[in-house]
DNA sequence: GTAAGGCTTGACGCGGGCGTCAGGGCAAGG
DNA sequence: CCTTGCCCTGACGCCCGCGTCAAGCCTTAC
């Protein structure tokens, strides 16, 4: 199997895949004229790669189980140095979903207090002799 | 005050002003000889900016509370644009936080799938006549 | 013969928010 | 006069995973 049926057989591209290998992390041998070759397992390696990338897990950390699939083992994380990435990956998860959700809950407590203050302005307004409008209020509470 | 000291106060770097103004968000006046001055008010709109930054929003994105503030409101966020941009941020927010909560319990299983698997091959291993250990099994579970 | 479609390497672009270096000016103090 | 310390502009680097263009070779079909 040559480049492009390989990239095409896993849904991606012929750059990305000799990305990967000027990365090392998946060699082909050449045929004589110098093509690319790939068999099976190169796309149950590639497709490693891809799922893991899916997950968000940068290039590099997909290497373990590249090379845990290649040791001869079922599965790309049947090996120690998989588990851990995995272990790191849920720890960086863990992390940012954390402080994504503490970044939420600021920017809600935000919107509602802006929110509430526009909301007392169109009050006053309404109030014979309130502030008058500030701004173009075209866009307020609807 | 010049760029140096603006910047110590907002706890950045000349280079970030420089970068800000490049970017149209933060324009200095200039004294005669060539240097950037600010006022306090610039000070305000830096502290916005970078309040926003911390909180994970795109540079294109604080620029509507700059504006806002500039034009006289009392926050940043006193404008319907502003609140718009809150909106987004709290969807991309929302969004974002479910895709990684999915994948989170998705590595979880993963782990826990294989974690599982090799236990079932160290219970082998411990059997008489079970399968020989495939691999360095030096970093299991512990 | 030639056109097509696949393959090769090499190299630049991108996005975002700056860091960092190069090369030079301005003002004050010893 | 010289140093020190601030300021200036311009430009390249970085990170990452590729996209995309350039220029050219191999093979097959017509």
């Amino acid at each position: 199997m040559r480049i492009g049926e390989l990239a095409a057989r896993a849904g991606t591209t012929t750059r990305t895949l000799r990305y990967y290998e000027s990365r090392g992390l998946l060699p082909a041998r050449r045929n004589g004229n110098g093509y690319r070759t790939y068999d099976e397992s190169d796309l149950r390696l590639l497709r490693q790669i891809r799922t893991l990338q899916d997950f968000g897990f940068g290039l590099e950390e997909t290497r373990p189980f590249v090379e845990c699939l290649r040791a001869g083992h079922p599965e790309g994380d049947s090996c120690p140095a998989s588990l851990q990435v995995y272990r790191r990956k849920l720890d960086e998860l863990d992390t940012l979903i954390a402080e994504l959700g503490a970044v939420r809950e600021q920017v809600g407590r935000q919107l509602a207090r802006a929110e509430a203050a526009r909301a007392a302005l169109a009050a006053d307004a309404a109030v014979p002799g309130g502030p008058e409008p500030e701004c173009e209020l075209g866009g307020g509470p609807r």
